[in-house]
DNA sequence: TGCTATAGTATACTAAAAGATACTAATGGA
DNA sequence: TCCATTAGTATCTTTTAGTATACTATAGCA
């Protein structure tokens, strides 16, 4: 793994995951496979309609997901993990695992702490 | 994986990992080991001792990296990565490795853009 | 005596991310 | 006729992240 700066690679993966929301979008569409706007947004109690929408946008930018409009009224768009997007998996896998024993190893310092 | 809300802990690797200085400095304590301020200082052009302060306290903070204080003048202050903090390497690698196939993809979009 | 080096802290500032709230278009149904 | 629905925009405010710059203590050295 190169590190120097020039040929860093980290930050580019990290800049896509980052954010609020960015990766229970992904987790989500992940899971759950294609998505209409209405049903992520009640997904993620707490969202503003404005965030939800930069949030998309920007990984529709990155072609992580992918979005289609059905011509018709009210408006139905839906949203999809591209194959592209699926490469993500491993990270967040391996953040989540690492998450999970994170949140052990807070606990017993914790318990450490306080004796 | 469980992505729900209470039971995902994605965000928890990710908080740590994010930060403008925070990757590049685990991985610069990972390549080269023990580091003194001014090295890693040294070592990341363009970063304020505030910033670098900062991320190192809450590096710290989490049990990430090691902080050990020489008695002496002038300062000397050592920091290492934890057997804890190493933990972190594969998600780190997984990133540099995503990153760097994100860059080619994002050659071959714009070749094909401006077709 | 005054300078350098080290690892910081203090204060003020700017920029970016996120949140709150109100608004829109057009259709189908009561 | 009026209301609900959907996927957004538009504005404004607050919060957080990051930058710039100046300051500190103290030993050793010329």
């Amino acid at each position: 793994m190169n590190i120097e700066p020039e040929a860093c690679r980290v930050e580019d993966a990290l800049g896509i995951l980052v954010g609020k929301w960015k990766p229970i979008i992904l987790l989500h569409l992940l899971k759950e496979g294609t998505q209409r706007f209405s049903e992520l947004k009640r997904s993620l109690p707490g969202i503003t309609q404005k965030m939800l929408t930069k949030q998309l946008r920007e990984l529709e930018e990155e072609d992580i997901i992918e979005r289609v409009v059905y011509p018709q009224v009210p408006p139905k768009v839906e949203y999809s993990i591209t194959e592209y997007g699926r490469s993500l998996e491993p990270i967040l896998h391996a953040m989540h695992e690492w998450g999970t024993k994170h949140t052990l190893h807070k606990r017993q310092k914790l318990r450490k702490d306080s004796m």
